[in-house]
DNA sequence: TTGTTCCATAAGCACTCACTTATGGAGAGG
DNA sequence: CCTCTCCATAAGTGAGTGCTTATGGAACAA
């Protein structure tokens, strides 16, 4: 949820995301993924450790010291809070996991579409 | 890829992803999604237009018209773009999607050369 | 026709944020 | 000790962008 928004957000520039695909192809110190995004173009090493940060917080990355060194990898935490906020914006069913059973039957039952009504029309719906 | 991309960067703004809430509630004309988003606070109504043109560039939404309406809906190819990026940065295969006999030969391979012997062999490497 | 509803575009403004340079702390080694 | 490397933080600046109000076109009703 609020997890999603927070990697969501972190997703939205450009610059995170590549520093995301650096890591997918295994964990690097921070000096190693400065190096890789000046393949691409110049770019200074706070504005690295910048990004790094927002992405810790947001859960799509983890750090761990080494010596004096940080090397950084991939968060599933982060992930899989986007992977969920899409699932849950693609399948219908999912926030209603709870009563599975109200909702089949809601559906075996449903076939007879019924349009909003007007005046102080705020049908029953469960 | 650049269709990830313009997905990625319409997704970094909070109102437009609730835009994309709403509408995972089914197609609505654009009137109503103002409504919807009025219920979390006040907007105007060119900023949600504004909003829907940038999901739609995106190709996260489609557009329908349907009299003097526009009709809004949840566009497969922008959420299709998202997650296929996400599973490429997960799955340290994706990439070698293409030469997958080179890949099977490779594995097999692997397999044959080293066959370790007994309870004490730990060694295990990717 | 006129009037009304629905919606997109134009223009301007304020604020966010990604970048820079400068700096300093922490660890490894001479 | 001193020095060098690695990296995070501080402070300031500029461009991008999300918001507003104002406007006008398109479709439908009377």
């Amino acid at each position: 949820m609020t997890a999603a928004a927070a990697a969501l957000d972190a997703l939205g520039d450009p610059t995170r995301r590549r520093v995301l695909e650096v890591l997918s192809g295994g964990e690097r110190p921070a000096g190693a993924v400065v190096d890789a995004l000046r393949e691409h173009g110049p770019i200074s090493q706070p504005a690295v450790s910048q990004h790094l940060r927002v992405l810790l917080d947001a859960g799509l990355v983890t750090v761990r010291a080494e010596g004096t060194r940080r090397v950084y990898a991939l968060g599933a935490e982060g992930l899989v809070a986007v992977r969920e906020w899409l699932v849950r914006l693609t399948d219908p069913l999912a926030p209603f996991a709870q009563p599975l059973d109200a909702l089949a039957t809601e559906v075996a039952r449903g076939r007879r579409a019924r349009r909003p009504e007007g005046p102080g029309g705020q049908a029953r719906r469960a």
